[in-house]
DNA sequence: TAGAATCATATTGTAGACAATATTGTTGAA
DNA sequence: TTCAACAATATTGTCTACAATATGATTCTA
């Protein structure tokens, strides 16, 4: 299964695939619990890439008008989760390797500026909490399943903390609201996923000892090289996976 | 006047200060439209930064129901050109001192990334074309009021370019349709304006002949020189006009 | 007078209905 | 059969009205 051919239109069962707005909103509008849903539902895939973003279909599942709905639907644009069309409707986007390559490539330059940030701002009781994550991660790698939760979701916990040791709230916001929710969409597919748990934990370890060690530039350059790295590995695995999707295309 | 304290309401006259929608549209939605309108107004400063964005009030002067103009607010908010909070509505985004070190340490390392790529990508018919555009300033420079052009628009104009050329269309959405768009609220204020125009016009020179040279690690790190000169540009200005603006707050 | 509670007002949030546009299916002619 | 024009349908875009919430002014009490 290729991301880069899942452009059929979303199963109609899919009201039993989303779920369903809860009764009472914990707080904020409907629009903000919406696009919470909406957001999950396409980062999990239940949602599939290049399906349609029906409005009268959603707003009866959620529950809703299309007011509301719509407005979500707008915040997802800007997250560039959907692409809107005018008088033509929303559609998820669609991840291709080239769009990962952009991605990658501005990844690469804010996380390395936000490693470097924070290695001139950690104070010891961070390092501490680095150290603590990279502890709880050396013991999820040794079993087994632990080792499929640091592929998908210990890998990105490590970032956020970094990220939010930058001190760049604007940088935060940009790397953990919008960049690491597309970055989930490319881990959709369940894959061959030969991945490099082992490699990633050595890199995150050199790079806390550089922010321990207040060394800034060189704190950059490894989470530089970490992240060219990662996007290495994807693209392997994107490349791959590539070949059997555009075989479905052309039998389509 | 500083733009730190410039939080007071928006004027009764807006309807005047405020340009009206035309009344066929180009293409595309009200929503597009106004929010094309609303993006000038706040830019260009006509829309004060922390004023009140009054939805009844707005939709009466583009003539329009508030359902569009919801939308554009939606749209407004992901540029983070204004702020929204659930039954309270939206304000004008207020720039401090620190959300200008923010923007400009992303914009240091996005532009720095870019001017590497453009370095990489560019072609010889890219570079006549930075060429061309240096010898226009040049030209613009030497008379008085091309002086003041130049620090206004001419200098965006030089990094629209190289980020063009690095080829990556996300970081240019980026870039040209984020970031951009809010450092110009920080030129709003007639301020004192020193400047540097001949400086920066020959740290462009340099730029440019390190493309030429397709010298990308030397073309990324003078970007982000001249960005980090710009900044400090920025925040000298800034700061010497937050003295008497700290006043205001003081005797209100 | 100072402060708190209450009420009136204004603004935001939402719903439902209608208009405009795009999409799809059908019919007809070449 | 194939293509084009047309009609039917569905979806998006917009408007109006109403409900929910916040804001402020006023009144009342200590």
């Amino acid at each position: 299964m290729s991301i880069i051919v899942d452009n059929n239109e979303a199963p109609k069962s899919l009201a039993v695939a989303l779920s369903p707005l809860p009764p009472v909103a914990a707080t904020g509008t409907r629009a903000d619990s919406v696009f919470d849903l909406l957001r999950a539902s396409i980062v999990q895939g239940e949602l599939a890439p290049g399906s349609k973003i029906n409005e009268p279909q959603l707003s009866k599942l959620y529950g809703i008008s299309r007011g509301p709905l719509r407005e979500a639907i707008r915040r997802l644009e800007g997250c560039k989760l959907v692409e809107i069309k005018a008088n033509v409707g929303a559609r998820v986007v669609e991840l291709d390797i080239q769009k990962a390559i952009e991605i990658y490539e501005i990844r690469e330059a804010l996380e390395g500026l936000a490693c470097g940030l924070a290695a001139e701002r950690a104070t010891a009781s961070d390092c501490d909490q680095l150290r603590a994550l990279l502890a709880r991660h050396e013991a999820q790698i040794e079993s087994e399943d632990g080792k499929r939760y640091y592929q998908k979701e210990g890998d990105l916990d490590f970032h956020y903390l970094i990220v939010s040791l930058s001190g760049n709230t604007r940088l935060f916001n940009l790397l953990c609201d919008e960049l690491y929710h597309l970055l989930r969409l490319y881990r959709v597919q369940p894959s061959s996923q030969p991945s490099r748990p082992a490699q990633a934990f050595k890199e995150h370890h050199r790079i806390v000892d550089a922010i321990e060690e207040r060394d800034s530039v060189l704190a950059e350059l490894l989470m530089r090289r970490h992240i060219a790295s990662a996007k290495a590995t994807l693209l392997a695995q994107l490349e791959s996976d590539s070949e059997p999707g555009l075989i479905a295309v052309a039998i389509r």
